[in-house]
DNA sequence: ATCCGTATGTACGGTTTCGTACAAATGATG
DNA sequence: CATCATTTGTACGAAACCGTACATACGGAT
């Protein structure tokens, strides 16, 4: 995975015009993105962009009393630092790295740069903020409404979708923390599907068995919020 | 209230430039906006933006089961439909009109030939779409994490906000449906505040009676999105 | 092979919210 | 004033989730 880099493996460099990837690309670097990671936190100026390739970042508000959700996720399919070109060069949540992988980096000027020439990257970015936006809805959407046994169902799927395997490294008690619940509630709702048959999952590791049955059994989230960035994303497939 | 109408009632339209006005503001059209008016739903094209003087206008999202809950609200500070310049032209929300007033509405195309000048009003709905986005992801994290007592205060403030008096028109069915939980939960959060005499409520009409007591009672959401909407929005207070 | 830190499993009472049902109060209408 | 639809109040068991405590299981390190 690491032996074969290459910036097009992020849908959003992917989609760029010719042009634009000769003026881009000689400026991205290639990061290494050990999990736990923060590349940002609430008030910390963003000086940097990171188009991900396999690694997988989770956008996560953290409260007063230490309690966290997660918000959006963001992989392959998208950018990390939005805010950037949003205009508030810095946000209220955290960007954690949830699983280990590789990203590229552009240094915050230069995307500003390309961003106010107004050419593809402008169109792609805005799109893709708002795909982002019809995922948070649909976490707070979410949260209200379903079961801890349909979010992991979601929170699964939206990471497996982001991932060159069916195997996803990642302990009980950090999708706890994503998903804002009790460890112990995980571990309820994992020993439900793994008694299904749907996943596998040993000390730290979980293998999906059954997509399908994930499919069958996730709340409507995730697929609103698929169809939706497939809409906005375009012909090419997003994920 | 109608008597006295102007499109600079609307902090963004009040913060464009000279030259924006002169070409914008004679196409503004005053429109008024009956409580529980639908101005866009899922899959239905946007031909025009709202920009509210008195109005209160909801996202919200709606499920399969019907089921509802609000991922935000836009008011004086706001516009209602950003997906035209973002690029989707569609939402998987709805925008209903939760408190009756006035709005002045611009056509789609107008807008994006304004935006894409790049101008003022361009770097203003960037920023107010990152303002919106921490509206959502913060009623997210209340979702998941706060009582319906605190969500409600949540919820008072953020109308209160954008209403000229203390006084709201609203039944607790209503709030209900906004906040994604039984009627009978509003009716006994509304009960708690009323006994400590923090409103008064007949009705539907809602009067807060004690917005400190309020403010001291809701939970860190209110503030989170407050503060960074006013950091985002500059320094003229946007709401 | 044993030890030890980490990860997962289980249990129990308490709280919040839900679903449902029905009663009481209000205000508009005739 | 009487009627009626709407709004609000109350009650009760069920479900989901929480906080806490503790047991078990795994896997790397000595």
């Amino acid at each position: 995975m690491s032996l074969e880099n290459d910036p097009c493996h992020n849908h959003l460099l992917a989609a760029l015009s010719e042009e634009e990837r000769k003026r881009v690309f000689p400026d991205l670097e290639l990061i290494e993105m050990p999990l736990g990671d923060t590349l940002y936190s609430p008030d910390h100026l963003i000086k940097h962009v990171y188009f991900p390739t396999t690694a997988i970042v989770s956008l996560l508000h953290v409260m007063e009393s230490g309690a966290s959700a997660e918000i959006a996720v963001v992989g392959k399919e998208g950018i990390v630092g939005i805010s950037l070109f949003m205009g508030g060069e810095t946000t209220s949540s955290w960007a954690v790295v949830q699983s280990a992988g590789y990203a590229y980096r552009l240094s915050g000027q230069r995307l500003k740069n390309e961003f106010f020439r107004a050419e593809t990257l402008q169109r792609l970015l805005l799109r893709y903020t708002q795909a982002l936006m019809t995922q948070m809805a649909q976490t707070a959407v979410c949260n209200r409404h379903h079961t801890v046994d349909q979010q992991l169902c979601r929170w699964l799927l939206l990471s497996l979708d982001r991932l060159p395997s069916n195997e996803l490294t990642m302990t009980q008690e950090l999708i706890a923390n994503m998903l804002g619940v009790r460890r112990e509630g995980v571990t309820e709702a994992a020993g439900h599907l793994q008694r299904d048959g749907l996943i596998r999952y040993v000390r730290g590791k979980i293998t999906v068995l059954d997509r399908k049955g994930l499919e069958q059994r996730v709340c409507e989230c995730y697929r609103v919020v698929k169809k939706e960035t497939d809409r906005l994303m375009g012909g090419h497939p997003t994920l």
